[in-house]
DNA sequence: GATGAATGAGTTTTCATTCAT
DNA sequence: TATGAATGAAAACTCATTCAT
């Protein structure tokens, strides 16, 4: 009970700054999105700021949880998987929604140390499931010798660059141009002589 | 005069937001870096929103002279210019707090029509920029045939992305390793055979 | 409770416009009379618009309760209570200040829709309720036959004409004087022939 | 040039008066319906209450031209004119402000002795014209013998109270009732036996 | 006379938080 | 747990007035 009403706090959250964005983001307007009162809000969390650190947790075990998911083997495949789940959601409705959150709550990291170590945590983990990719990709002779550090950095650079480039730009973002780039210049040219790209 | 005054605004106005964030951003805050009286920035704006819409088209002017201002000619070294400007300004201390106010400016848009046109004029500008100089390699057969427009939506991606990192992330961002590996990955590999990085 | 503050709050409002006027009338004006917090009075009212609405809704539901309220039965007599009662509240202190606040939400209604209406309807109610008087009296032979809608809005205009006097001139309006008009001129002169006025 | 820049602030006034209300008159919206510049407003009145003053005695002056420039010489045709240059101003597209500002005025008497003095002076001249009348008519043997006082204290009182009906419920205005009432039951009950109306 | 810039006090409204129940 | 009522501080914005030119 206590546990389902925290998780309907969270959805509100998302909804609410989803809906209005960080700046405009009230306790108000997360109580709207929220079948109980606003006054619980305060018996769950000390303050809004308490609540809003649990609530970028909440997130980022969610993304964890989605890029960990991949059903793909192959490891070119899971990273062009990765940097369409990262830059589109796979086209998921409620990825939109997602990413807008995320930009709204990294735009607070300068000052939010709670959020800021979140999001290097977060960071941490993704730059290495993507050099763990690389590194099993040489492994296995697929790929050439690169850093897997520099590649991690650079391919979660491009790929989330171009994430923030479609919430922010909407329509107008050359997401589409932006993913054919990853694929014909990062992934391909990883490959080792000889080797195609699958699928 | 009233130039003057609009100006000081300005700047008064990056200093709030560089010390408060986007979200804590008040118009006493800018009154408090501003050497006159509150009441005068609704004298000059009509409201906050006008301020802030003003104030973004100010900082992007800046933007691209500063991106326009390149010193370099061959175009692999302009790409590489361009990259370490934006992810790092130069290494120029005004720089980390633009990218700061930057990042917090872009999470608005999603919620605010006028912010997303500006900065959309702006996506275009910079990107129009980049196949530019890819088009001039091409031609001087410096550059391998690549698509201009594909080229620079990944590149400003990745650029974009290492910034944002620097800022959200701060002393934990790897912003040399997605430095490294947009010269090692994506603009050595532009190279045309036989041909080598200058400088 | 809940009840019972929002009429604290048409007590505080009715004090606050007596006090100062229409024109001066603040939200911290209405707190000034009110025991409890300014913010209260947002809570309870969307805006000090909505308040006001409520407002003159409250006070004219006191007026058609009060004008409903007639100890008379004699049609004659009814109808120079009504204008006593209109023009000098029968001298109750209560009286000036009621309808001093009247005629500063009278002056109101040309730019303010909601508060049109509710006077709209509230005139309507006491015309209808002069012509029910009148039907009555020539009903029961006492009156000649007159077109009680005609008389309703002549007798209307006289007693709110003179009510208006008082309030605008103060010492100096001719109340006494409108009033022995009132009977003399209007109610007398409707008496059938042989009929004289009682009391 | 001094008189004429203060007349055209007095047609300022008027015309932001009727558009806002006096509740809503603020110096800039009397600075918007004049083609020089706010200052100057304060340049030629010493306070914002000093203009209205002066602007309510300018009301007043054309009101009294008005009232004296009446074409008719028959006493009951003098006093049927007035109650319609009262009541609707004859029908003067002009009039219909005039009558809101003056409303907004009056309203006002009671906060503000400058305006009340006006308005008390403004009455005992318009009550002082209808007494004439009837003396008039009384002395030409047309009427018959009221005390004039109490007829033009009534009298004033049923028309301006039609002429704010009018102001205040609009098309919902019982006008043409209650200057239909003023003519049966007021002017003709006045004529002396064997006279009749003319016109 | 005339103006644009500037100001300080004050206006309505918002909001995170607390309290009584 | 849960809530409606309540609060004080602060938000954006307004406005009569003043000042320098």
């Amino acid at each position: 009970m206590a546990g389902d009403t925290r998780e309907q706090i969270m959805d509100a959250t998302f909804a609410a700054l989803c809906e209005r964005g960080y700046a405009d983001l009230t306790m108000q307007s997360i109580a709207d999105e929220f079948e109980k009162s606003k006054s619980l809000l305060h018996y769950h969390f000390d303050s809004k700021e308490d609540l809003l650190v649990s609530f970028l947790e909440h997130l980022l075990e969610e993304f964890v949880a989605d890029v960990e998911d991949c059903p793909e083997t192959d490891p070119a495949q899971r990273l062009l998987w990765m940097a369409e789940l990262v830059a589109t959601g796979h086209g998921d409705d409620w990825a939109e929604d997602f990413h807008t959150a995320m930009l709204e709550l990294r735009a607070q990291a300068p000052y939010n140390e709670a959020i800021r170590e979140q999001l290097v945590h977060n960071d941490a983990v993704i730059r290495e499931e993507i050099a763990d990719i690389v590194r099993e990709g040489i492994e296995a002779g697929q790929f050439r010798e690169v850093d897997p550090e520099v590649f991690a950095a650079t391919f979660r650079s491009a790929i989330e660059g171009a994430q923030s480039h479609e919430v922010i730009l909407g329509e107008a973002a050359p997401t589409d141009d932006a993913l054919a780039g990853v694929e014909r210049l990062l992934v391909r040219d990883l490959l080792a002589e000889g080797v195609d790209l699958k699928g």
